[in-house]
DNA sequence: AAAACGATTAAGCAACTGTTTAATTGTAAT
DNA sequence: ATTACAATTAAACAGTTGCTTAATCGTTTT
């Protein structure tokens, strides 16, 4: 194993790697970059920490948020493709709520990152 | 409190909601978007699951994962930046790692949350 | 059935992201 | 000092993302 980097490192690399192997561990996170994407923005990540609250319409959030329903209702669909959130109907409107109870630990997580990162 | 929702829900919305005191509690979470952000990228996930596992030179990674230089060297410069990772210099090589302990948990929660979604 | 209204979808556009190529920097060896 | 090479930075471009406006759908009420 362990043939050194022939295009890259051409000299000395002193790390005794085997390429192959780890292309094949990094194809164990494949897909999670996806998960993160649909958490990676502001309006998203609010929007599940208020439907960690309560179920919530999507008038309701435009409103908290001060965003377009339009604009709420696409991060939505977003959120239910990916399964972070459940939705029912009830009557004219459209209650969503939390479908996955790791979002909140991956949120917690976030935030203890963010709070050592500001020391 | 409580004042319904004027513009959007002008008629009947069961829910009384401080509108106010959620847009406090939305505030909570800003800031976080940006960590999943730099997350929410292939390549990242992988780079950061290979460091995981051992310090590795930048040429190291793009044999690896089969990328340029340049385009490794401009993802540990965000990952850098969001102090997710650390840098070393050895002679004419940069070895990176982890910088983060929470990396890996928020890594493994969203396995979890991916595993579950396949089910 | 017609009107009202919450929600969704579609199309278009501005802003951002990730990659490439080329040029530059920093360190080590000749 | 000059060459070699790992790494970074810069500039440019393609692709994607998120918002807006306008149109449509679904349910309820009259």
């Amino acid at each position: 194993m362990a043939q050194k980097n022939p295009d890259l490192c051409d000299t000395f690399c002193p790390s005794e790697l085997d390429f192959a192997a780890m292309r094949a561990k990094a194809e164990e996170v494949v897909g999670l970059a996806e998960v993160f994407k649909v958490l990676g923005d502001e309006t998203r990540t609010k929007i599940l920490y208020l439907l960690a609250e309560q179920p919530l319409c999507v008038c309701d959030l435009a409103e908290i948020l001060e965003m377009s329903l339009p604009a709420i209702s696409h991060h939505l669909r977003l959120l239910k493709a990916m399964r972070l959130v459940k939705y029912a109907r009830e009557g004219k409107m459209v209650y969503y709520s939390l479908d996955d109870e790791h979002i909140m630990n991956l949120i917690r997580e976030a935030q203890a990152h963010l709070a050592e990162e500001r020391r």
